[in-house]
DNA sequence: AATGAACTTGCAACATTGTTGCATTTGACA
DNA sequence: TGTCAAATGCAACAATGTTGCAAGTTCATT
């Protein structure tokens, strides 16, 4: 799928950003930051159109987002997967890449009376498969 | 628990930063972030040593970090139960506060092979019970 | 009580993440 | 191609956090 195409699909602007933005995403495959994105489009954009296309991508469920840290924010393509059940995400400490679990899913979990779940962070923190060795 | 035995149990300097960064979490009973702390806070101290303390307090597992937002992230007291078990945390949507759910455990997550969890945070964001009337 | 080493603090500077208002530019459609 | 709603760039600001370094404080020992 092109950027152009997803663009379309929902009806949003083709803008050089937007387009640019989702470029990147679909090649990284994985959750990359701002600063990595930025790294990786030819463009020059200001942040703040950076971070108001990042939130429309997100309000049209294109993207998603993942808060490692308060630090350390990064952004991914969303997929049929990630965008029907929730999913967890993982967080290496050693290679620092952060990577969806699409095949782990979100158990619920049974809350005290009068809680009202609407949404469900899950983060794992640890050593991925590569820096296991 | 009185702040000053809490610091002397952990070999840690009395210093009134953290005495008093201790007692006003000791007072709140649940998460608040540095601008609320701060603003219960008598004395007016630095940011950095105000997050110096907050590193050594969470250090020691004396405090915990929860992190709702990239741009909101609060602290609270630890105790035995926090201490031991991992547990979930919430966020109401309406009222702001951000809830240690001691009673509500994390489940473990089984990973594809090769992944090695150390940590793992779950934050669920709704409405609460004070909220949902 | 005074001493002194080790620890803590305050200040300056900087980095990351994110938002709002407003003037200007641009994309999409007629 | 012209129009207008939408997107962008710029300025300013806020929350969160770190590092280096000089100055101050704690606390054990004398
Ligand atoms: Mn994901
Ligand atoms: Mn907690
Ligand atoms: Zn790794
Ligand atoms: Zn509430």
């Amino acid at each position: 799928m092109k950027a152009i195409d997803i663009l379309n699909q929902h009806n949003l602007k083709r803008t050089s950003c937007r387009e640019g933005l989702l470029d990147v995403l679909i090649e990284a495959q994985r959750p990359i930051s701002e600063n990595q994105i930025r790294a990786l489009l030819p463009g020059n954009y200001d942040r703040t159109t950076f971070y108001r296309s990042f939130k429309t991508l997100e309000e049209n469920n294109i993207i998603h987002k993942i808060v490692v840290d308060s630090q350390f924010v990064t952004y991914a393509l969303a997929n049929e997967i990630t965008h029907r059940h929730n999913h967890a995400h993982f967080y290496c400490h050693e290679c620092h890449k952060v990577q969806c679990l699409d095949e782990v899913p979100v158990m619920s979990t049974p809350l005290p009376e009068g809680y009202e779940a609407l949404e469900k962070e899950v983060i794992i923190k640890g050593i991925c498969p590569e820096c296991h060795a």
